[in-house]
DNA sequence: CAAATTTAAATTGTGCACAATATAATTTGA
DNA sequence: TCAAATTATATTGTGCACAATTTAAATTTG
């Protein structure tokens, strides 16, 4: 078979080094996580409640495109935590809101710099960091589209 | 606090696009590759395999960037699937020796037509192809760097 | 207004991804 | 040569990620 051009070589895949590029930040956030007892995508969450807080379940998942199955164990294990509280809106008992505690609050003060430790982790220069949040945008762009 | 410039902001993120694209592509795949039967993962693992066999889980692994936690219980499943072998290297027995039985083998004439799927699935042109390789390829050499 | 539909979250089950540890085989070097 | 170190895989335990389903509340409609 025509080796040169064929189609599943690894080498030639173009997904697979995005996923191989997001399980290698991952795991350079951890070291960096650990310090504040958070995994990311639970530092994902924590992010979406600084920003703007209460916030319900589905509004949290639209913002990181992640579903209920997800983000229902997450909050429990941020709430037993002490870092959110989870109550049912009184409004529409469907919905379930969602806010930083005030150690939650607290926590984000020592996140403040968990950006630049993750830069130096990554070993990226700022030029290197405008690079790649070009490219990122690139592919984001490029796969937006639905979904 | 300075909205502008809060590098505790998502959109200010650089690496969450990366994760969701990732997220994504999985989930794009997903429809594609359950009409062979495999998942993600396991399709990188036959990938390697299609080109290269036997190989042992070590180079497998080194290959993908997957550690033996996942590479095992995945193996163990292509194997229940009925997709590869998996026995000792009598030269040296503490490797495992994973091999494409003949329908695995076979299922890689299935697979052709995965790339252009995704694409197609992608809603991407050729031209948007090569952009997203473009753009994939500054990411992984700007992540390079060691782990 | 009651039945049907829609919406929001929770639950269930599968399969990664990885740290930490265990097990066993091989290699090494005193 | 044989004890210590190294290497290769397996195991254990945690935490996503998501499809499919369930439950319950709110909304729509006949």
């Amino acid at each position: 078979m025509d080796d040169e051009n064929d189609p599943l070589r690894l080498d030639r895949q173009i997904c697979f080094p995005l996923y191989a590029a997001s399980n290698r930040l991952t795991r350079a956030y951890r070291p960096i996580l650990d310090r504040l007892g958070l995994t990311y995508a639970q530092y994902l969450v924590m992010l979406v409640l600084w920003e703007e807080a209460p916030q319900s379940v589905g509004s949290i998942g639209a913002r990181l495109h992640l579903d209920s199955g997800t983000l229902t164990p997450l909050l429990k294990r941020l709430e037993a935590a002490g870092l959110v509280t989870r109550r049912r809106d009184p409004e529409d008992e469907r919905r379930l809101i969602v806010s930083p505690t005030e150690a939650g609050a607290a926590l984000r003060a020592e996140a403040q710099d968990v950006p630049v430790s993750l830069c130096e982790a990554l070993g990226l220069t700022v030029d290197e960091m405008r690079e790649l949040a070009g490219a990122v945008g690139t592919v984001t762009r490029l796969l937006r589209r639905d979904t």
